[in-house]
DNA sequence: GATGAATGAGCCTTCATTCAT
DNA sequence: AATGAATGAAGGCTCATTCAT
């Protein structure tokens, strides 16, 4: 016997029908696959999240998108906040790559924040689903702030920080002079590489390679003392 | 004062607002009281959006902060989402003062810059209860976006590269560092002035001192061609 | 403008629109009138919960068999809950008349105890809905079950011994006797006032019938000492 | 031992059960184990549906309760309610035992009535998850006030009043005393040994006390013709 | 005009039941 | 045969909006 379901966009039905009467004969929406089915709602959530914001996503919404029963959402996270709390966890565990093994050193200072800057603004761009998330929590939950700010900035500038050290043999570079840059260069490649593109509607490019002409700018301020 | 209101579904606002000044022939004080209404729900409106979001906040609690009926919100602004509209009109209505208004011109550009930059700070602070409206709205909904950015980076880059060129005489100074001194100086008061201490919790005199440090890096920077 | 709304069981409609219109032309479900719609919502919920039982009845079944919103129900008793405790509250405070309001003394003992409990019975059949009720609740429920048998068997018990005392100097009766009386007749008229015809459903009259038959063994045996 | 289940969807369930019992051939051990798991699940259903009620229970308690899987429930029983009727079914088939093969006949009428009221009072209240369940569903479902009267009071009354009859001999009662008596015996056993101290929350050793003195009474009051 | 009572659409969540494993 | 993953139909409740007063 065969529950057929109706999916509202249903295109080419029939030929999956086929094929699945020809292989299993079983209702794939049945199938049992709980962590594939966890990660599409996650997956689902962070978008939807994203672009109609937490409160304005229903859960309806999210299990249609995922392509599964509503009641997964109860039953797995826990509710809808748990679902929330299921993606930043997600996220994050997936964000454990850091520069130092992606990105190779520069040879002069130069060279160094203008790669770091173009490097870490597409990883702002890359992450703009979750980063859209973030922001709009953070600015009603003190928690999700503070998890943002150490995550995020705070994480980030150390790295920062960490590279621009090399450089020190030649050039004459103090801690606060590196602690600043490297702060600086992190709120630009936030503004650069998501607030403008992803949030504000600016061309994105665009946004890139000014960006890329402000290392240039750093890079000298930071040679001359 | 003029509370613009952008109704979806209004073609002609010049006209009925016209007629509407035309024929209402109401005694003042009740236009008092009406305006007095208007505002009080505009100003509870902005607190709440920007703390619980705009989907989280309910109209009772915007009449009840207000102190006063909850009808009122669909009487005067035709809704929830025609008071979020007056809120942000409102607040552009009166940010017209200007960066030049206020600011005398400094001697050195280093000077300019870091007195720009802190003027800056300041001032995204204050309105840091309009910004987070802003940015979670300009997430949502193209619309605003678009208004953010015009109103926002935009705008305030331009007025900071017109400030700049004032100290071509003395320096090197190309348009397109220009340019890009001026966005990046846009960008890190957005980081500094709001996004570190006004979400993500930072400590906002420490915030402020990483910025003016930059001031610095960024006028050698120029300076040095 | 009229707003016509479609009950399900719409016999006359016709008639009571065209009375509407004559008359008021005002939509008669929206008249204000909190008092009446809180009786009715109890009156309503009364019924449901005794039929159907608490968990079984909806709070859509409830606000349709008043005739108002579901919503009210949470705006007036704040939830399901709060309206079943408004149930029990308004009940109680109906039931302050008491046996001796209403029933004068009889002249010898068995007349006073067949006539107690002839009228208690009949008392426990008017008030079966909210017996049914009751009873359900204190079996889930502690707090209910305190409230039950305070308000229930022994405010009655009290009652009837206060009235068997009236008859002390024409028989020997002792106080453990009067107790012990009292608490079977409360006893008998709610098993055969209540029980019997209300949940077994044993023929009322024949219920009573022998009701009244144990009066006077109960009679007989109290005179003999 | 034979649970009857009793669906509404049913027509000849013997016919169905002589085949089931001629066909499974399957081995004792399996046999044993469905057994034990059918008597848990019925078990925990008795307990679980007389303390939070019918409605409030869920089968994943009763799943958990009895240690075996949810879906076992509708496997053994046809869903929920099935198993409602198996713990009925299951309780009556358990409580053939009569009085009279329990209770000795007294000599007296006095002490017949004593020692009957004592014995059923403590019966009553062993049987009280039995009882409360079927007062629950009795007020829900007439088909289940009917089975309740039936293999309740009136099974009881008639037990209580073949005993009485023993003792006619040595007092002049008449059937219609005979049968008032033990209709009065049997509800006073119900309230004294179940609803005050299983429902109410009455004091359990008080609560007997006064039955056993109300045995007094009524015994008196036959006596006396 | 102002108020807040009333509405009803829709949300999150629960749960009996089905069915792939 | 047993399990528990998956479903979908409600259920209680909230809230923007309407409208009698």
């Amino acid at each position: 016997m065969l529950t057929c379901r109706l999916a509202k966009t249903q295109s080419t039905n029939m030929q999956s029908l086929a094929k699945q009467i020809a292989t299993t004969a079983v209702d794939p929406a049945r199938r049992r696959d709980r962590a594939a089915r966890e990660q599409a709602l996650i997956l689902a959530a962070t978008k939807l999240f994203a672009s109609h914001g937490y409160e304005a996503t229903t859960t309806r919404e999210i299990g249609a998108r995922a392509g599964c029963s509503e009641g997964l959402i109860h039953r797995y996270f826990k509710g809808k906040e748990g679902l929330l709390l299921a993606v930043m966890s997600s996220h994050i565990s997936r964000r454990v790559l850091e520069l130092r093994e992606h990105l190779p050193f520069s040879a002069s200072l130069e060279e160094e924040i203008r790669q770091l800057m173009s490097w870490e603004v597409d990883r702002m761009w890359e992450d703009r689903d979750f980063l859209r998330l973030t922001v709009q929590r953070a600015m009603l939950d003190p928690k999700i702030a503070r998890f943002a700010r150490l995550e995020g900035p705070t994480r980030l500038a150390k790295a920062i920080a960490e590279r621009l050290r090399h450089h020190r043999n030649h050039h004459v570079l103090d801690d606060e002079d590196i602690e600043t840059a490297s702060n600086a260069i992190s709120a630009l490649c936030f503004v650069f590489g998501f607030m403008r593109p992803a949030v504000l509607g600016y061309h994105r490019k665009e946004s890139k390679r000014v960006a890329v002409n402000v290392a240039k700018i750093i890079a000298r301020g930071l040679q001359l003392t």
